[in-house]
DNA sequence: TCTGGGGTCCAAAGCGCTTTGGATCTATGG
DNA sequence: CCATAGATCCAAAGCGCTTTGGACCCCAGA
């Protein structure tokens, strides 16, 4: 079923029938109502393809997911982002395409999605401190939305992001004010923005109390389970341990108070875990009612419903003047941290 | 720059031109060369939507994401799948199209898929006991292979899974073997195939040795730490508690083992725990060498390579009749299991 | 010398839609 | 009664590509 025969079913010519279904005024109501039932009456759905080469826009952003083959990891994060994104897609009539490519590939991979012209702007995910991906975005002239900054870079760009520093900083506070002095960090990879942000955060606050970091507290690396666990093993065994960690995510921390359990002592009373919580699907802290961590919350999911959002505005408006949004984490209280013990 | 600019710059036809680079033989060597290096000089890619809609065919697959609003858990499985799939899809020049639908619009989303034709096929996850999407697939003509197999239907349908029967059954004689009499399950939502499947495996391996499944010994749910640690903890309180853990999860049984130390217990001494393993690219079980848990192991990342492909070669070859492949899991042995303890 | 078959290339017709530039008809006001 | 504006519809061009059906040239074989 075609818009062809479907107007020569209705006895009118496709022009006519297309501008009924797409809501022009240059057609009676009277018509339009017996266009519209006749489309549904045969399920008929214009084609995509012809609908896209015709008007010029593709009605599809692009999502590329680089696969380094280093550290063959695919960021936890990622699937409630592209759920909360695929939402607001899904709304506004748009596709989502996602892209996986070696991450050798992928300014490759930018440059020909912009070309072939099948998405008309795309997502970026997961920026590194100086990721030179903005400067060729912008080269390209492809509208493009970042999920979350990028230090070190002076042009201005479209972002959504929590507020890191903030977050961590607060979360640091939060320690401090309990009598903790020793307090471990344990972030995400070196050069991922937000860890460095984050780190930050931890930084000033302990600067605020006029203390000073000591590098045997900082641990970074990917956010796993078994990270977590090692690193706060590691730091349990110094001489003069932490009394509290303050973890990038759920997963490090879980691993984190495993560790604290196998050197016998107890969360919250001998040693406080804080962590960072996505709000992940299938990875929840405990409930809204009694969450297990105390943490600083903030749903990844609803920034992928931002980012989506504020890209298609973009792209609809025509207007590519940078926005940003920036979102403030919750800090919720569990039983994990207390007072620092007496030494 | 468009096929009709290149080939006025090269003083020659469109046509010429598409065969050159389409790989057609009626052109010359020679003028083949030229043309692949001009358009290589000129980055020139061909438009997507108009190839598409020349050839008929869409060069993309489908995979529709159902979020329901009573359970919203993005299935924490499904970001490496997509990896695996998204590799292949490159490689093969198609892109992936993903759809997220509340879940009763799911029905519609195919329906829909099928008649604006943006994509020629699509892949399903997570089916449930009597999946009615297969019928519906069917009836649409669109071609799809599914990740799993359903109970209690009797058509054919082309699928890739994991011998769940077998690793199961295995993974309980393995317990059994060591003298466990009182094995619990951990099992998956009770209507989601595997989960059907993965139970069958573990009530065999009983019933080979004359052992009846106690129902208290049986829990199904979603495979979160939580659920694994609560359902744990309760059995673990029974009068006469399981000496042995058989998960569906990674993360279920990193639940239970915390409610075994909790309970003051060993893992590995007091308690053994095995679980199913889907090689997670941010869940890993420890290491190859050092595994944590003792573990059936079947990697979903290659499993979404496997669907990919044999979609692929379905839509290309033309041929619909249903294929499948089964892959077996590995039994990886850790230091999660031991001895049954003496009574 | 003539014929026919490769080897190369091209013109033009789609693919299914949108959109421009009318055409036709009816009501309205002077 | 006529000119004009508005309402309603349509023919045809065009989006950028593929593909069919030749056209043309050159050379081998009769």
């Amino acid at each position: 079923m075609n818009l062809k025969t479907l107007a020569q079913e209705l006895g009118l010519s496709p022009t006519t029938v297309s501008r009924a279904l797409n809501g022009y005024p240059e057609v009676s109501e009277a018509t339009r109502a017996r266009v519209t039932a006749a489309a549904n009456a045969a399920h008929y759905h214009p084609n995509t393809q012809a609908k896209r080469l015709a008007t010029g826009r593709a009605m599809a952003i692009g999502h590329i997911i680089p696969i380094s083959g280093r550290h063959e990891i695919v960021n936890p994060v990622f699937a409630d982002f592209i759920a909360g994104a695929g939402e607001v897609y899904a709304r506004a009539g748009y596709d989502m395409v996602l892209t996986i490519v070696p991450d050798e590939d992928e300014a490759r991979a930018y440059g020909e999605l912009r070309s072939k012209g099948n998405v008309d702007g795309v997502l970026i995910h997961a920026p590194r401190v100086n990721d030179h991906r903005i400067t060729m975005l912008q080269s390209l002239g492809l509208p493009y939305v970042l999920h979350g900054r990028i230090s070190g870079i002076e042009s201005s760009y479209s972002w959504v992001d929590v507020n890191n520093v903030r977050a961590f900083e607060r979360a640091t506070h939060f320690l401090l004010d309990l009598g903790h002095q020793r307090i471990a960090l344990i972030n995400g990879i070196g050069d991922m923005d937000f860890a460095r942000r984050r780190r930050r955060g931890y930084e000033l606050a302990l600067a605020a109390r006029a203390l000073a970091p000591d590098p045997l507290l900082i641990a970074e690396g990917e956010m796993t389970e078994a990270q977590g666990h090692d690193q706060a093993r590691a730091m349990l065994a110094l001489p003069n341990p932490p009394t509290a960690f303050l973890t990038a995510s759920l997963l490090s921390a879980m691993g984190a108070r495993r560790a604290v359990e196998e050197a016998g002592l107890v969360m919250g009373r001998d040693v406080s875990i804080l962590t960072h919580d996505d709000e992940l699907g299938y990875l929840k802290n405990g409930t809204d009612q009694q969450p297990i961590f105390t943490a600083t919350r903030s749903s990844v999911r609803e920034a992928g419903r931002r980012c989506a959002a504020m890209l298609i505005d973009q792209i609809a408006s025509g207007e590519h003047t940078p926005r940003s949004d920036l979102m403030e984490a919750v800090l919720v209280v569990g039983d994990s941290t207390g007072p620092a013990p007496e030494r």
